[in-house]
DNA sequence: CGTACGCCGGTTTTT
DNA sequence: CCGGCGTACG
């Protein structure tokens, strides 16, 4: 199908008669360009060469997003582009969602939307959706997520006689996904490689692929490796795109693989007007198959590429940048830049180590509570306006159960996703089946939830009675239904479920309900929502709420098949914006944001950098752990504290662990070392105790604590006497009880000691004890824990969510 | 077929 | 220390 006169993404957005360059245009937008106010010299180059190849280094902070939309603009309204003729790629929907905004808002709303602004991801489809057939799909077909692509690979596993321990479906996954990213079919795969697993994963690879097709389906890999692939057998294809796409924006240039770097070098290199941005000092994602190589090739890719670099950093205080600029100079074969900043001197970064993470957390705590107040004697920072980076999630935890603690409101960002959820996915299984009945993944998924008594064997029979028939499996398990192939309640259940699925399927195809009314029917119908109404699991409540949050989600679709395309692509965590909340994330999640106040926490060898991370890929390894370090500083605008403990308890195991070789390279000049509360005076290196001791006297007195880590053998190392040797030592963290403390004495006193309470976080549990706005509580299943009162509700009120 | 217990293993994450 | 998963029973 080479024909696109239809494809409305393809029709002239602009009459014709309207397009001309330069000339006509500013009739049409105006005649003055007020995009281009503002832009530094260096932006500016980077917006107005518009032909060619051109590479826009941009620093951390340095207005990239918006020289970027300012260039979309540029080739709008100098007419020498339509907006169908720009193809403008990013990594994630909410860049994608961002960069549309701001066009639109510089355009003011004349240009109509740019179809093929988008994610790798959403373009791929749009594109794919066309040369199905050329791949050995339909045009129909579906995008596997995570689940189901696991599910599938231990069905083969399965199979294929393999043992599952040897094979574990996540690694088979990994090494699959890792050769789609460097764009092997199963029969590229280079020798060397997949001798390097015994060739069972290229046999299992090739089984994989097959099966997809068999299923019409193909996960997120397939999307790009299909499209490189028909670029480079369909000669007359590519040409069309290459003609098509005549200006070509790529944003995160530094986080693409190889098969993205393959698509986009081929749609360009006919005109090659490709402009790239991107910073190396940024590339955060090389575990995940994206390629530094890529941007650090760019000129040879593409000789007399127009190099610019973004160096005015317009997010932080030169402090800050100084650190940043400091720990990553330690890395080798960088395309170099120099931040700087017309920014008043602020703070210099904050450095304070603590006797263990707890300890860590109760600092922060406190630390952002004087923030929030302007305690410190500045303006006061609101919670929203500061973050803590953590390295791995994990850390997150004991965050989480001290701001529980003291009811500091936070929010943990990408967690796990809305559309990753159990409930979501079983959800909209049904609906996929509602859709179509040729959905044998999502049948698998549903038989038995809610259990129907129909247990593996059951399924067995069924996928008989389709396999031999040739069938879908619900054609299947209504053979079994008819032939009473199974026994008394599963035979019942069976054809129960059958018929729910007929009549759903009948009113999707009459449309005689709103999609709401006949989602909400499934869910009802199927027993799914009696599940969890029955379910007395502490996380049963919150399914429901995320069930209701699902149907209320597709009021913006035409749809439920509307819904569940888009759904494919969108796995977007809409954080609801609830009150002033401290943020929680990794790193990793927090590239592209900004704070005024940021804390990294955790700055020690092993955590950060990780060893893992070292052992796999050496130097490697440590230099992006060391961009990770980067980011994580230049998130902060105005205050960075890094942090770091001596010991931690892992694993249910105390380890002590040394200060983060990251902390030996912050230059001196730029950071400030706080004294650790219960340290005044600072500690001085005394003989090592042993590594394991344990820590874990938690309510000592300041000067027993002092006493502790007076002995650990943190302050006897490299790291902690440099600290030591520059002598800057201030107090800084008061006792809370110092501070002005306001408590809320009318969320405690709707509680009386033996009442069933219900907290989102620890479930269900009974009140033992009132302490001040504190209430002692031992829950059922996250044993006794201290938790500030407003934060819980009556046990019987949790159980009341309507659905 | 469904539940209870014991064992293993345990970064980072988007689409 | 915690959760997911697989095996052993009811």
């Amino acid at each position: 199908m080479n024909d696109f006169s239809e494809d409305d993404a393809f029709e002239a957005a602009v009459p014709l008669s309207q397009r001309a360059r330069a000339g006509g245009v500013a009739a049409r937008f105006g005649g003055n360009a007020a995009y281009l106010d503002g832009l530094n010299p260096a932006q500016r180059a980077a917006v107005e060469a518009l032909d060619g190849p051109v590479l826009m280094l941009a620093g951390a902070g340095t207005g990239k997003t918006r020289a970027l939309t300012a260039r979309i603009a540029h080739l709008l309204h100098t007419g020498t582009a339509r907006p169908n003729e720009i193809l403008a790629v990013t990594f994630t929907n909410k860049a994608a969602r961002e960069m549309k905004n701001r066009v639109g808002r510089l355009m003011g709303e004349t240009v109509e939307g740019m179809p093929w602004l988008g994610t790798f991801h959403a373009i791929c489809v749009k594109q794919l959706r066309r040369h199905a057939e050329l791949v050995g799909l339909k045009s129909n077909f579906t995008i596997l997520d995570t689940d189901d692509q696991l599910r599938l690979l231990k069905q083969l596993i399965v199979a294929g006689g393999i043992d599952e321990k040897r094979w574990p479906p996540r690694m088979l996954a990994g090494i699959i996904d890792g050769w789609k990213n460097k764009a092997y079919g199963p029969d590229k795969v280079p020798l060397a490689e997949a001798a390097a697993f015994d060739h069972k994963g290229v046999e299992l690879y090739a089984a994989y692929q097959a099966r997809l097709k068999d299923l019409n389906a193909c996960d997120f890999g397939d999307l790009l490796l299909h499209m490189v692939t028909i670029f480079q057998t369909h000669e007359d294809i590519l040409r069309q795109y290459q003609r098509w796409f005549r200006y070509i924006l790529v944003d995160e240039y530094q986080d693409t693989n190889v098969a993205q770097y393959l698509w986009l070098r081929l749609l360009a290199s006919a005109h090659k007007n490709i402009c790239c941005v991107g910073d190396d000092d940024q590339s955060i994602y090389g575990w995940r198959g994206a390629e530094v190589g890529n941007i650090l090739r760019f000129e040879t890719d593409f000789p007399g590429a127009t190099v610019v670099k973004l160096e005015q950093n317009y997010r932080s205080t030169p402090h800050i940048l100084a650190a940043a600029s400091g720990v990553i100079a330690s890395n080798k074969g960088r395309l170099g830049k120099t931040l700087f900043t017309d920014a008043e001197d602020g703070e210099k970064v904050r450095l304070i180590g603590h006797w263990d993470g707890e300890e860590e957390a109760r600092w922060i705590g406190e630390e952002i509570e004087a923030l929030q107040r302007g305690t410190r004697g500045q303006d006061p920072v609101g919670l929203d306006n500061q973050a803590i980076l953590v390295r791995a999630s994990h850390q997150m935890r004991a965050f989480e159960d001290r701001f529980l603690t003291i009811g500091l409101p936070y929010r943990v960002i990408g967690g796990p996703r809305f559309y990753e959820r159990l409930e979501i996915r079983d959800a909209m299984a049904y609906f996929r089946l509602a859709v179509s009945q040729e959905d044998d993944l999502a049948f698998e998924r549903i038989v038995n939830t809610p259990k129907r008594g129909l247990g593996d064997k059951a399924v067995q029979t069924i996928q008989r009675a389709a396999r031999t028939n040739g069938v879908s499996l619900v054609e299947g398990a209504r053979i079994v239904v008819q032939g009473k192939l199974l026994g008394g309640k599963g035979l019942r259940e069976l054809g129960v479920l059958v018929d729910g699925l007929d009549r759903w399927h009948a009113q999707v195809r009459q449309e005689s309900d709103t999609h709401q009314e006949l989602a909400e029917m499934i869910l009802d119908e199927s027993g799914y929502t009696g599940m969890w109404q029955n379910d007395k699991t502490p996380e049963a409540p919150g399914r429901l709420e995320n069930l209701k949050e699902l149907v209320k989600a597709l009021d913006n679709f035409e749809n439920l098949q509307g819904f569940l395309e888009h759904v494919a692509l969108i796995m977007d965590n809409e954080t609801e914006q609830d009150g002033e909340k401290v943020s929680i994330m990794t790193l990793h999640a927090a590239k592209g944001l900004e704070f005024p106040a940021v804390f990294l926490p955790g700055w020690e060898d092993g955590l950060f950098p990780s060893q893992r991370s070292m052992d796999e890929s050496g130097l490697k390894g440590l230099e992006e752990e060391r961009r990770l370090a980067y980011v994580g500083i230049t998130r902060a605008e105005e205050i960075c504290t890094i942090s770091f403990a001596a010991n931690r308890r892992v694993y249910g195991q105390w380890q002590s662990a040394l200060p983060s070789r990251f902390i030996d390279e912050l230059p001196e000049d730029h950071v400030e070392v706080l004294t650790p509360p219960g340290l005044y005076g600072g500690g001085y290196g005394a003989a090592g105790m042993s590594t394991n001791a344990s820590p874990k006297l938690r309510e000592e007195s300041m000067s027993d604590l002092h006493q502790k880590a007076h002995d650990a053998n943190v302050y006897n190392s490299p790291g902690w006497r440099r600290l030591q040797a520059r002598g800057q030592t201030r107090g800084v963290s008061q006792p809370a009880e110092a501070r002005n403390m306001t408590i809320d004495m009318t969320a405690v006193s709707a509680f009386t000691t033996g009442d069933r309470v219900f907290h989102t976080k620890f479930g269900y549990g009974e009140i033992k004890g009132i302490e001040g706005d504190k209430l002692s509580i031992t829950f059922d299943k996250a044993g006794d824990k201290h938790v500030v009162a407003k934060f819980v509700v009556a046990a019987d009120a949790a159980s009341d969510v309507p659905f």
